[in-house]
DNA sequence: GCCAACGTTGGC
DNA sequence: GCCAACGTTGGC
């Protein structure tokens, strides 16, 4: 899952313990969440950061629920079609697990063979992307000293 | 159903 | 700030 670190970094979650992840607009990263199941482990990505990567870990705390802000009209988010009955966007909540020793760098993933086929990177701009367990695990052993 | 125009994401 | 790579919208 990715986030910019300065509207909402992984010390913010940290902080907050837990967050619902309210905002997405994208069906197929929507669909993504809607996948997710209780206890998935989930790579918390720094976007348009310096640099750019996998800061640390968080996990499912709750099943995908309507996402209240496509019901709220002072909203940036509120959606015109969407009614309590028939909601259209869908979020997770999300609990921190830890923040990595050190940032996996997208230039990392990018020249890391192991990591070579990750949705990320088929996908830039996808804010919720499919992760392999293989490439979590060796993601977790680059950032862990 | 096609496609042009437009908007957004996110790396650089 | 630029722009590539999408996704969305709406006219026809």
């Amino acid at each position: 899952m990715k986030s910019e670190p300065d509207v909402f970094s992984i010390d913010t979650l940290k902080k907050d313990k837990t967050t619902w992840w309210t905002g997405v607009r994208n069906y197929t990263a929507r669909n993504n969440m809607q996948a997710m199941e209780l206890g998935d482990m989930i790579l918390f990505y720094h976007s348009n950061a310096e640099p750019s990567g996998v800061i640390g870990i968080a996990e499912v705390s709750k099943l995908a629920a309507p996402d209240q802000l496509q019901f709220d009209k002072k909203s940036e988010y509120y959606a015109e079609k969407a009614t309590q009955e028939k909601p259209i966007w869908f979020c997770t909540e999300i609990k921190y697990k830890s923040k990595f020793d050190q940032l996996v760098s997208l230039d990392q993933i990018k020249h890391d063979p192991k990591l070579k086929n990750m949705a990320l990177l088929k996908q830039g701009r996808l804010s919720v992307s499919p992760v392999s367990e293989a490439e979590f695990k060796h993601i977790c052993k680059l950032g862990e000293k």
